[in-house]
DNA sequence: CTAATACTTAAACAAACGTTTGAATATTTT
DNA sequence: AAAATATTCAAACGTTTGTTTAAGTATTAG
């Protein structure tokens, strides 16, 4: 009998909720029936519905972060880091889609608290860009573009498949199917190094 | 003697608070101090608190959609179209950020009244792609890709500079500057269509 | 000038909000 | 078994929420 705790319910029917309807639009009643606890057990555990969002938040940048070490740091070609790093990622953001709504749809919202909190994260993987892929782009291509211009790009484009579903989902309707999770990747990897309009070697 | 109606004040004030504190977390007696109105016009005008975003988000999509059609629709290159595309775009981002903040944040969302508002304009923009972009990327290149995943492509990493700029603000502190929004428009362009590891040609 | 329409206002509505409390129940430690 | 700690619970706290109402003032049309 493999059961699970109530601060872990908690914590799933938080990122379930608030990638559907935002932080701010989810009540604490309505998390707590569809966590089964009992309402006071948010506050208990987390402090407040804010602790809940940090918590949450942290367990993304966690994940996202160890991602970006594993991948990009080593002896590697940059051409290898990058493949390696958008396939690692992506997967991880399809295994994990809910949490990576909520951390996108809450960037931009300028809680004081909350802002620093992403800024910190956001500074750590700034500094693996800027050593693992600025530095390196800029000596074999002479591009000069910052991390935190390439870091965001990078993100936005591995996020839009997901960022966009609810959406493209209508727009496709039920006849047309989305592309496999595997020519995403693929295809993410060709124009991000290769280019859109680059011919196509097979 | 060029004053502001009141039901424009109202749009823009929510624009911006809808930007910082997202829509769910902006009340109305909030909105309307900022926007110098009594409480109720905002319902006067528009409705109800729903409707105010959906004027909002039809804002966005409408002047979006223009852009595509001026932009893509015609006989140019898909070098030379996506490439006035991607500035016309960027700038139209750059100058109206919080516009874009509130229908990229409020884009997830699953609100069934505004999940259809929004796919309708996608579909719209989905037929100018498909026709204008992929049918010529695919004789040219041979890549096949949808509509519905090169559009989200594209939009999101043109948004990726706005929709990461209060972090990054924070990331690179006060001693290092932002690029340019034109050398952004370049890197775009150039990493969208010859790729991140192409050569500079310069 | 009158009538009709558009706008603005203060006040009130029920409902939902996040949080706290204090007692009750499990669980663990001594 | 007794003491200590951790969890769960129902109830209530004071605010704030979006919306409505009815009376008011400007503005425009006939």
């Amino acid at each position: 009998m493999e059961s699970i705790s109530p601060k872990e319910r908690i914590r799933n029917a938080a990122v379930y909720l608030f990638a559907r309807q935002g932080f701010a639009g989810t009540g604490l009643r309505e998390l707590a029936v569809k966590a089964e606890v009992n309402l006071a057990m948010v506050n208990y555990f987390f402090g407040s519905k804010k602790g809940l969002l940090k918590e949450i938040l942290d367990g993304f940048f966690e994940n996202y972060l160890r991602i970006a070490r594993k991948e990009l740091v080593g002896e590697s070609s940059l051409n290898t880091k990058l493949s390696r790093f958008i396939n690692s990622t992506v997967r991880y953001f399809e295994s994990n889609q809910n949490l990576l709504l909520v951390t996108i749809t809450e960037l931009p919202h300028d809680d004081p608290d909350i802002i620093e909190h992403k800024a910190n994260w956001a500074r750590q993987m700034a500094q693996i860009l800027n050593k693992e892929v600025c530095e390196p782009l800029a000596v074999e291509t002479g591009k000069k573009i910052p991390a935190t211009c390439i870091g965001p790009m990078l993100t936005s484009l591995m996020a839009s498949r997901f960022l966009f579903s609810p959406i493209m989902e209508r727009v496709r309707g039920d006849a047309e199917n989305p592309v496999t999770i595997e020519s995403y990747i693929e295809m993410l990897v060709a124009v991000f190094l290769q280019g859109l309009l680059a011919q196509e070697e097979k």
